[in-house]
DNA sequence: CGTAGTTACGTACACCGTACGTAGTGGGGT
DNA sequence: ACCCCACTACGTACGGTGTACGTAACTACG
């Protein structure tokens, strides 16, 4: 019998191989790292087995050896570029300081991987790297006192908020690969019938703000940082309102 | 030739006939609305073009004369739930009031509609009902002094926060979905992994808090209604600052 | 009244994830 | 020392996917 029972497995838990037979002739990283490869390069929907294969060099069939399912090469995915995060040996002791520098690596992260996004909301979060992302966030937190589902609510909310943001930024470009016409073209065409359809009159308030936006060029850059800003002055309790963002 | 040329094109500006030729059996609503009913049953994977042809009893390729692409289904689905926000005439005039019961609406649109939250990180955003929507919160956001930008992000925050939580909350139930073994089995291996890496002593913050969660089991009810209050907090120009959340 | 544009739909193609069978290899138990 | 068997490698095959294309029937317009 090839591989193993169908039974409920955490894919951490596995281990790569048990000692027995033959050498593997690659490491269940090697395959992962074909993988994010990939993605990089042509998204997140080039990734398929045969393609992994292929670029490592072996048969389709083969990376089942490394990788039970493709669902658990997409957590192997996650977890080995959350690997990338920098985190320093100790805490800064500013609560703020330190979150707002994870927000930000994590938000180059999603740059350098426009795939995580859309990757993170199936895969589940206890992978070494995503322990060891949290455990640190937690150490930043020790000097905030709020009760510990808070933190972790906090915790949540600076991911989302980094998702969503990094999410909707690349959504475009995200959606024009594959299409038979250019990104260009696509976003020309939904410009033109948004502003069709403002001109009916029939969103004032929207048309408002196209009419005052283009005055305004949004600074991408520091929207980003006074929405995270605000967001973990949301969380800082009434004693420490020492208020750090104007409006 | 079948079909119109491979031009850039807005699902929204395409006309669902133009009035020559035989009268379509079905309209795009009924495709629609079939491809709706096999997500909320089956999920939206189960959403192919084949069974929704089956759903709506026609062949699979005349489906392809109601929607160009599988892509633009996804948008006419998630246009079609959006279709189910019910907007009052006119704003109440309490801006906090408005995005939370519209924050409500989300979340209770996103648990009638499960699949919500994934396919709307890759749907556009310009269809008919998500303009409705743009335009009502914009109304709502009158009353509130900030920069349109800001107002846009405010939205943008909101949506996302409700999106990110009940995706988190579904994740469980749609990755077990189609699994090999049930949700209840996954859970556990899933949590016995956890307590045993926590047990090895590398996560000190995160044992902490898992000792201390028990304790205080978590109501989402109440942790949402936070979130949102705190968000919508985290906007509030300094003025206003009514400080409704206390912490 | 043609005829062009449309609807309906069967067939076909390329691709997907992966179950299964087979061959070869090398470590562990006897 | 030996042999067994778990393991690696991988080809084949199955049932699924989105959709390009061809064909036949139908209807509104020039």
């Amino acid at each position: 019998m090839a591989g193993r029972a169908a039974e409920p497995e955490v894919i951490w838990a596995r281990p790569e191989r048990t000692g027995r037979g033959p050498r593997p002739a690659y490491s269940r990283r090697d395959v992962v790292d074909a993988a994010v490869r990939i993605a990089d390069a042509d998204g997140i929907d080039a990734v398929s087995m045969r393609r992994v294969a292929a670029e490592i060099g072996c048969g389709t069939m083969s990376l089942y050896n490394y990788v039970p399912r493709k669902e658990d090469l997409y957590e192997l995915m996650v977890d080995a570029v959350s690997g990338e995060y920098e985190l320093p040996e100790e805490p800064s002791g500013d609560w703020r300081a330190d979150m707002t520098a994870i927000a930000y690596q994590s938000r180059a992260l999603m740059y350098r991987h426009p795939w995580l996004p859309r990757v993170m909301t199936t895969a589940y979060g206890l992978s070494p790297n995503a322990l060891r992302f949290l455990e640190w966030c937690l150490g930043c937190l020790t000097p905030l006192d709020v009760p510990a589902g808070l933190k972790m609510q906090l915790i949540a909310m600076v991911n989302g908020t980094v998702m969503a943001t990094v999410a909707n930024e690349q959504a475009v470009a995200e959606r024009a690969r594959g299409l038979p016409w250019s990104e260009a073209e696509e976003q020309a065409v939904r410009g033109a019938y948004l502003m069709g359809q403002v001109a009916s009159g029939r969103y004032p308030h929207l048309a408002g703000l196209l009419a005052e936006a283009p005055a305004a060029p949004v600074d991408a850059e520091e929207i980003f940082a006074m929405t995270i800003a605000r967001l973990l002055e949301s969380f800082a309790p009434p004693a420490e309102a020492a208020r750090v963002t104007g409006a």
